[in-house]
DNA sequence: CACTTGACCTGTCCGC
DNA sequence: TGCGGACAGGTCAAGT
């Protein structure tokens, strides 16, 4: 569920709440979720203050000042939560949350100087957090692999397109949930921006027409935008930073929306698997 | 080589 | 009510 909407929100909200806070401590309970060794834990981690917070695709990257990063994946069902104390006062929303975590989910938990603390849940254990140095962070694979930003002032529609048309023969929504193609988008975001575009997903990136090609850009930057303020969506496990549910997915027009009537055309939205995923589509409105 | 499928995990929901 | 099985979605490894 996280994808680039629901990473940025955390960021934000991170950026917010544990800026120029300093480790005290960090307890793990899985080599899978936070795989470092003590030695550099203890050196680079405790004690070390967070500098800033960045994003990239749709991992987070939190810089540190031994000039270390945390570099967390929060795959599909991992959250960042932060639990606060007096400081924020009364009725702040991470107070409501005292008293419910740790729970089971959780797989790490950063305890800063002033007794608050980050929690890493992850139900399913996919995500991960490294700690390494800032000038690592680059080259790991995930990195140099990766797509452009969607959302950055200078990615234009055509780049959009040009970055398409090397996978000519394969299915227009496996392409666009590849991250190597373009950065951050995900299930959700891609069904959505499909029916907006109304392309079918399961069309040949070949069949797909250059206007098409710029309808679907600047829908995606449209949705994405929306999804950021409304601080994403939660379909099952998807909190921000403050625990809080995103509400894009009142605005959904397919995503979950199964049996109900499309908001364009009044027929009913369909589910099919495509390119191994849930897909939601309006039958009437995307055709192949 | 390009593309598709399976594995990684756990919780939830559906049908019998 | 209990149980098995399908399903959820991000990414990488393995298979076609």
């Amino acid at each position: 569920m996280p994808e680039l909407p629901e990473v940025e929100t955390v960021r934000r909200g991170l950026k917010d709440l544990i800026t120029s806070r300093t480790v005290a401590s960090i307890k793990s309970d899985n080599p899978k979720s936070f795989p470092n060794s003590p030695v550099d834990v203890k050196k680079f981690l405790i004690g070390a203050t967070i500098q800033d917070i960045n994003r990239r695709a749709k991992v987070l990257l939190i810089y540190l000042s031994t000039d270390y990063a945390l570099v967390i994946h929060l795959k599909m069902t991992g959250q960042l939560v932060f639990i606060g104390e007096k400081r924020f006062g009364a009725g702040h929303p991470t107070d409501s949350l005292i008293g419910r975590l740790p729970d089971r989910s959780t797989r790490v938990t950063i305890t800063f100087t002033d007794s608050s603390r980050l929690y890493f849940n992850d139900q399913r254990k996919f995500g991960w957090m490294w700690l390494l140095p800032i000038a690592e962070v680059p080259n790991i694979d995930f990195m140099k692999k990766v797509g452009p930003e969607p959302l950055e002032a200078d990615f234009s529609a055509k780049q959009f397109a040009a970055r398409f048309t090397q996978r000519a023969n394969t299915i227009i929504k496996a392409v666009l949930l590849d991250q190597t193609v373009v950065a951050g988008i995900g299930n959700i975001y891609a069904d959505e921006s499909l029916w907006s575009a109304k392309i079918h997903p399961g069309r040949l990136v070949k069949t797909i027409t250059p206007k098409e090609f710029t309808t679907l850009y600047k829908k995606l930057r449209l949705i994405m935008n929306l999804a950021i303020e409304k601080g994403g969506s939660t379909d099952r496990n998807y909190v921000t930073a403050e625990g809080k549910k995103g509400s894009y997915l009142e605005f959904a027009q397919v995503f979950r929306r199964e049996g109900l009537p499309c908001r364009r055309c009044q027929t009913t939205i369909i589910k099919f698997k495509c390119a191994g995923r849930g897909t939601h589509i309006c039958p009437n409105c995307q055709v192949l």
